[in-house]
DNA sequence: TTTTATAAGTTCTTTAAAGCAACCATTAAT
DNA sequence: ATTAATGGTTGCTTTAAAGAACTTATAAAA
C-alpha cells in the first residue's frame, strides 16, 4: 500500500520527514548544495531512475526546498535551486554527514570535509548548545509541550 | 524494483541515510530519544504496520542505533534502547525538529519545545559552526576532499 | 484455576511505489 | 542536415508497505 502520510501528524519532525525524508530527496539536497542544479546532473550524480527523479524534484519544488527556473534559453530545460527554506536544511545534512563519517567510516577517515571558507578550517561539530553555551547530550534535555501542541 | 542501497556509495550522507533514511526509522529514534522502548510503545506511537516495524527495529539493531535487551522475565519481551551511536543521532533530530517548527507550523509555534534540564532554558538553534565560533550558512562553506575518498 | 487481556511477533493478501528500459520532443553541437 | 544531449514521459516488472488475521507466551482478573 502507500507509504503513510505524516503531513498531519501535530510532530515536527514527522512533518519534516514528509517534505525530505527519503534517500533520494535527502541526496538531492546534499547536490543542491554542493552546487548541481540540473536534471541530468543529479541523475547521473545519484543513480536514481528518471521518473522518480522527477517526482521527488517536483515534490521539493512544491513543498518549496527548490524552485524551478527556467533557463534564459527557454524550452523545457530548467535550474533546481534551493530556497531559503532548502538552504535551511543545511545543519541537518552536516550533521548527518558527521554521523556518517564518525560511526560509518572506520579507519579511513571521511571522504569530505566541510570547511569554513574564508579561513579553510573544518567547522565544529554540530550540536546541541544550551543558552550558556553547553553542549548537551539527549540526557540533559527535557520536553514540554509548547503553543502550537494541539493533540 | 527493490530501493537502491545506498550502503556502499563513498559519501557518509547516503550511508547514513542507508541506517536511518526512511521515515519510520527516524521516527522510532525520535520516540527512543524520549524515552519509549518497547515494540508496543513504538507501535502505538507511530502507527506503522506491525511487520514493517519488526523490520526496522531488526535493522537497526543490526545497525548498532539500538540494542535489543530481553526484559527479566525472560520470554519474547524485549526493549529496543539506544546505544550510544544511537544517542549520537541527537542533533540531528534536533535539528530536523527546529527546521519543522520554523517552516511546517506557521503561526502555531512549535508543538514541542527542547529545554535544557538543568537551567529549563530553550536550547539554541542547531547550526553549523566555525572554529572561531561564527554561525556559517550553506554559502560559507567549501569542501574538500578527506583522507577517506576513494573515488 | 479457567478466562481474559496484553505483548511481541509472524503470515497472508492487496496495493502502491521503486527500478528499468524504451520512447519522445527540444535544444545544442558538428 | 545530422547527430547527440537534455529533460522528461510511458509502460512493465518487482518489491515493499499497509492492513488485518493468526500465533504464542506472559500477566492480570474472575
Amino acid at each position: 500500500m502507500a507509504r503513510t502520510s505524516l503531513a498531519d501528524y501535530p510532530c515536527s519532525i514527522a512533518r519534516t520527514l514528509e517534505v525530505i525524508g527519503d534517500q533520494w530527496s535527502f541526496l538531492i539536497i546534499r547536490d543542491a548544495l554542493v552546487g548541481r542544479k540540473t536534471f541530468t546532473d543529479f541523475h547521473r550524480s545519484l543513480g536514481v531512475s528518471r521518473n522518480v527523479l522527477t517526482q521527488r524534484l517536483e515534490h521539493l519544488v512544491e513543498n518549496q526546498v527548490l524552485c524551478k527556473q527556467p533557463t534564459s534559453s527557454g524550452g523545457k530545460r530548467n535550474l533546481y535551486e534551493l530556497t531559503e527554506r532548502g538552504k535551511e536544511l543545511f545543519p541537518i545534512v552536516v550533521a548527518m554527514l558527521q554521523w556518517g563519517d564518525k560511526w560509518l567510516f572506520g579507519s579511513m577517515g571521511e571522504p569530505v570535509q566541510v570547511l569554513d571558507a574564508e579561513t579553510k578550517s573544518p567547522v565544529q561539530k554540530v550540536g546541541v548548545i544550551a543558552r550558556d553555551g553547553q553542549f548537551l547530550q539527549s540526557r540533559d534535555v527535557m520536553y514540554r509541550t509548547g503553543p502550537g501542541k494541539t493533540d
